[in-house]
DNA sequence: GTCTATAATAGGATAGAC
DNA sequence: GTCTATCCTATTATAGAC
């Protein structure tokens, strides 16, 4: 039984997996030692601050990941359409059409969210300014490309949350179609 | 000490609060018991199938009380724009201007959510008809004042998620003027 | 770094008196 | 109908061996 069969990033993303479907409240270490295959002593080794480090350690390698796979590539050269649709996909695959929740909306609602509220208040805010400077560098005015930017996040947030509760995906799908028709309209 | 002083409608009214605010899995008996003013066992005499029961109950109620100030009031009669406003206000209030939580959401996202997942879907589907019906009374065609109430909806849960995440309302007040403005136009 | 074993507590639920 | 007392399980967390 040697050390280190899987790696930290590994360990994070089935934290990930974990925590956007059972909530922080609802995941259990006796799940989260199953998801991860590690005993509750291994975990507590990695994590010593227990459960809400593993979040804050989750939503940090999120922030991480959000920023090189969907922020950057929004930011980079090409053609404008091009990048709103590499983004709409890579959140459609994020989300699996629209059957996985959202991790940033299951820490906000958790007991003692107190622990999150900055990491969180952050991440949407990064989110949608990258939208943003998008919308802004297609030729739409400021006050107008915030507004959009800030609607489009909240459409697919509360799109995930009504297919989740009617056990179908197709609001999700609308919604990005949605935005994909009309967020860069000028 | 004797009995009742409390209504069963103000209970659920209470067992509401507690699940939209601590969700299912985060609302503890303990707490149950402290918000309600009843001991356990008070409880599980009103309630003997537990927090499932609970919180069965409460979507039910919801759904009563959801029948009777929201989905009459749009249906009834007098000028459409008055109705919407109606509704609006009343979903402004429900919500506290942002500051409260959805109950279907929160039921939504437990982790043992089969018991609820009907009264969900149909609750959903019941809101979007709803609204549907009055977008279509104005004129707007069948196919869009479907796709408009879906809309509405989906804006309503997330700007309540987005608003709850960053900590201020502006997302939930605007999605609510969007509303207003849009959702009855030709 | 991981394991087994165990502590200590909080969880949901029940019994029986009043 | 409500109370106090209790049960049993699951929970988070730690100790100590390897």
């Amino acid at each position: 039984m040697p050390a280190a069969i899987i790696t930290k990033d590994e360990v994070l993303s089935r934290l990930l997996e974990v925590f956007r479907r059972d909530g922080y409240d609802g995941a259990s270490l006796a799940e989260i030692s199953r998801a991860t295959g590690l005993g509750k002593s291994s975990l507590y080794n990695h994590f010593p601050g227990g459960k809400e480090q593993m979040a804050l350690e989750v939503l940090a390698a999120l922030g991480a990941s959000l920023e090189r796979d969907l922020f950057a590539p929004l930011a980079a050269a090409g053609p404008r359409e091009k990048r709103l649709d590499a983004m709409l996909e890579a959140i459609d695959a994020f989300y699996d059409g629209g059957n996985k929740a959202c991790l940033l909306e299951r820490l906000a609602a958790s007991v003692d969210r107190r622990p999150f509220s900055r990491p969180l208040a952050a991440a949407f805010t990064r989110w949608m300014g990258a939208i943003e400077a998008l919308a802004i560098e297609a030729g739409v005015k400021g006050a107008v490309a915030a507004r959009r930017a800030e609607d489009a996040v909240v459409r697919i947030e509360g799109a995930l949350v009504v297919s989740a509760a009617m056990g179908e995906t197709g609001p999700f799908e609308r919604a990005l179609a949605d935005i994909r028709a009309t967020l860069l309209e000028p």
